[in-house]
DNA sequence: ATAAATTATAAATAATTGTTAATTAGAAAT
DNA sequence: ATTTCTAATTAACAATTATTTATAATTTAT
């Protein structure tokens, strides 16, 4: 290897004789011996071919060419010690970026107070939230360009085997109503009532209205007799829509939370109709898994689980 | 010794990995083996406690933690770089500085010269002129405050025998007249003259003065029977003094130069009076002596010698 | 699936670095 | 001046650390 004309115990050496004065003080104040200081110097001025110290006297005086160096030394030196504190800052969590990759619905209802813990923890980590599909989310997390994913739906197959998945919760899908709808004043509906119904709907494109159309069919609910009255582009839209008495919705209870505590939303059960659909976590197990990412997942996630371990 | 976290070496293989993008690659710009490549790279994560490449994929790809890393890394090999070059620039005479004493009559009348000479030879070399009296002069060498002393008078005892005294010249002590003067037609003069003669002198603290006296006291004259018309404090005041007519005055040749190339002032020399003294060089052995020291003694001073050697 | 390439691992060797012990050199003190 | 004490150098040895060679495990590309 072409060599380096010094190391940096060298230079700490050098940087401790400076300062003691003396070879013997900076040995005792670096815990070596002092024939190992003298050998030392004897190398880096070997190897710089100078003279750094005058020695012989009461005490070990710098020449001009070892001050020119110390002074070096000392920025060098200086810069060792910040990038160890960056490095102990990262591994401590009191420095880095968690990068989080969530769906629409996950990244608007759940992310901001998931987000919100975790800042509170880990003041000094940064956060960066990337909205976008499940899918593009899950591939994000597949090429590492985002350290984890909070989705609902449904990943596709080849990231399936290839990610690591943590379901922590279930999201529930609730059939909510406008308050003064006359169904409101029922606890309990089944599942027919919903055929009476008009029903405003994500487009018909949306992972989201995918995944919820997906599990209406799932539970035996015949989703084309349903009345759809209109379509909308964001949940928010459909939230208004439904508290201005336009027609019911199918919702994700996380996102209705505010409306129903307030009561400006009513949410019957259905007997005969479970909709869930798991919230899960997506990792990727083949890269590196930053100290802030695995404290999320190991500080923030239990918080917001339905189950009962951990 | 309480170990530093990484070391250059390290350092200098991280940087390579992540210009090369592959440990291997790294390696051959290294000249070192892949595996060596690998065990520091592994040696520095275990020390740090941190990953720093994902390894595996096509590339080898920086962590954050490896970034954070890197960026350090960048700055320090930078500053040791500079750290060579500025040693290197120092050992090539390219920088640095060279502090020269001299004596007032030297400081004022060679130095000029010398030093010109040594930058012109050495242009990145800084020559810093400090002008005392002799004695302190010598001291400053002794104590290694300059690195060189060149001085026409006598030092103290004590410092004789503790610094290397370098003649290298003998500085004539002239008697010079003005132009006009009734004795500037005699081409030769005896000492029996001088008594005839008003004297403009240097002030009789100065150690030029008590050179002077004791030079012309050693080569038999009687100074007391010298008339002193006035006393000035500066070579060039005498000079002026003398070129208005207003007496004679002895004075080193290496000051009168230019004016008796002019012709503006007159020396006529003195038969049975010869009055020199030696101009010296004066180092301390015992300290570090820097390569400027070195080169001055070795390239400029013989320019200035009137002895055949060197 | 196989071939090519890259990284990791293991064992042996080489090199470096620190230690102890003995020596030399300087400074202070009698 | 001689002695004494301290600090620095030198040399031999021990221990650690890095490098190499050889091989295995992965991964990508054909």
């Amino acid at each position: 290897m072409p060599e380096l004309p010094f190391t940096l115990d060298q230079l700490r050496i050098l940087k401790a004789i400076a300062e003691q004065g003396s070879f013997k003080k900076a040995a005792n104040l670096l815990f070596i011996t002092q024939p190992a200081v003298s050998l030392q110097i004897q190398n880096l001025e070997k190897q710089l071919n100078i003279t750094i110290f005058d020695r012989g006297g009461r005490k070990a005086l710098l020449t001009e060419a070892g001050q020119i160096l110390l002074e070096y030394c000392q920025r060098i030196l200086n810069q060792c010690d910040e990038a160890c504190k960056a490095v102990e800052d990262l591994n401590s969590l009191k420095g880095g970026t968690l990068i989080i990759g969530a769906s629409q619905t996950t990244g608007t209802y759940l992310m901001p107070r998931m987000i919100g813990l975790f800042r509170q923890k880990y003041p000094d980590v940064s956060v960066q939230l990337q909205v976008h599909s499940t899918r593009r989310t899950g591939w994000s997390v597949a090429n590492g360009q985002i350290d984890l994913g909070i989705i609902g739906g449904q990943l596709p197959p080849e990231l399936e085997n290839l990610l690591h998945i943590t379901p922590y919760a279930t999201d529930e899908l609730a059939l909510v109503l406008p308050s003064k709808h006359r169904l409101s004043k029922e606890k309990e509906l089944v599942k027919e009532d919903l055929y009476t119904l008009s029903f405003v709907t994500l487009d018909s494109q949306s992972t989201t209205r995918k995944v919820v159309d997906e599990l209406l069919k799932n539970s035996g609910l015949d989703i084309q007799r349903l009345k759809i009255e209109m379509e909308l582009n964001s949940l928010e839209a459909i939230k208004n829509a439904v508290q201005s008495g336009l027609g019911a919705a199918f919702l994700p209870v996380v996102s209705i939370e505010r409306e129903l505590a307030s009561g400006t939303i009513h949410k019957p059960s259905i007997t005969d109709l479970g909709v869930k659909r798991e919230l899960k976590l997506i990792t990727n197990p083949s890269r590196y898994t930053s100290k802030a990412s695995k404290a999320f997942k190991k500080d923030i996630l239990p918080q917001f689980s339905s189950f009962k371990n951990k």
